[in-house]
DNA sequence: TCCTTATAATGGGCTGGCTTATTATAAGGC
DNA sequence: GCCTTATAATAAGCCAGCCCATTATAAGGA
């Protein structure tokens, strides 16, 4: 029996989101990174100064998934944790200097991938399963909260 | 700056997979599994006898990844390795009888976990939406061979 | 036949998700 | 002011991907 198109897109989706992980993690190497550093760096690029548990919350990682993460780049003199001034309690997350050439470059990268994993599909449709993804987002956001 | 469409629908993609995942997750554990090793499972159901190799081209997956989910559900009693006669370094992969009842729940909360997830798309859009996996699929595919 | 190359499976070690639990600090009610 | 509850960050430990390397066996060519 085949399974019903719910599922069979489930898995397509599925299949597609390794693969993606897969090569953007090949093409990370290229500069040293991984691709899940990569996109802590993106997202702090249009919001230094924010928290752990705010970027956690915009990434959509549990906060320890994220910690570790920042640990990582700090290390590797990327990004710099500093007190924050009202809470003793939070660190507020900065890139540094070091981090502008790496962040060029992945920038390139990433518009390189994304170009090769689309190709042939227009700018419509490309538009539309953005749509339907962020739709099916919210559906899957609603459900797993109910439980949490 | 924004992003481009196409790395738009990049993290929307990247976002809705891992929401699956832990939604999978979660549910799975209902049953006393993971995700990975009920893919493997299902898959089974449908290509049972089949060695560790092919199995692993089917999921997309390495063999050494797929080699040690098979011990855990060996372990767990659901899957037996027979030794391939004709090949003496292939195991050939068998579900065991007590895998069925297993199966059966994992069919319909698979079911019902992706009605939940594409709620209020109908049939054409899904329809749609897979073929369009599938085509990017085939495109990460292609570039990952050129490297590999 | 023997030698080289290819293939099936696995070992070790890394990354990055997760869950559950802990610590330090804030914030709010009494 | 004090006590409870909430929050920021982290720790420990698991799962499942990956890569690189290794071992045993097959298969094919000189």
């Amino acid at each position: 029996m085949p399974l019903s198109p719910a599922r069979e897109f489930g898995f397509a989706l599925h299949d597609v989101a390794r693969l993606l992980r897969t090569y953007s993690d090949q093409r990370a190497r290229e500069v040293n990174m991984t691709r899940a550093q990569w996109a802590v760096l993106v997202r702090l690029q249009r919001f230094e100064g924010v928290n752990q548990s705010e970027l956690a919350e915009m990434l959509d990682l549990q906060p320890i998934t994220l910690a570790r993460l920042i640990d990582k780049l700090c290390g590797l003199g990327l990004v710099e944790r500093r007190d924050d001034a009202k809470d003793r309690r939070a660190n507020r997350l900065f890139l540094t200097h070091k981090a502008a050439p790496t962040l060029e470059r992945l920038g390139a990268l990433g518009e390189e991938l994304m170009s090769q994993a689309l190709a042939g599909l227009d700018a419509a449709a490309i538009a539309e399963m953005t749509e339907r993804m962020n739709w099916i987002k919210s559906n899957l956001k609603r459900e797993l909260n109910c439980k949490g």
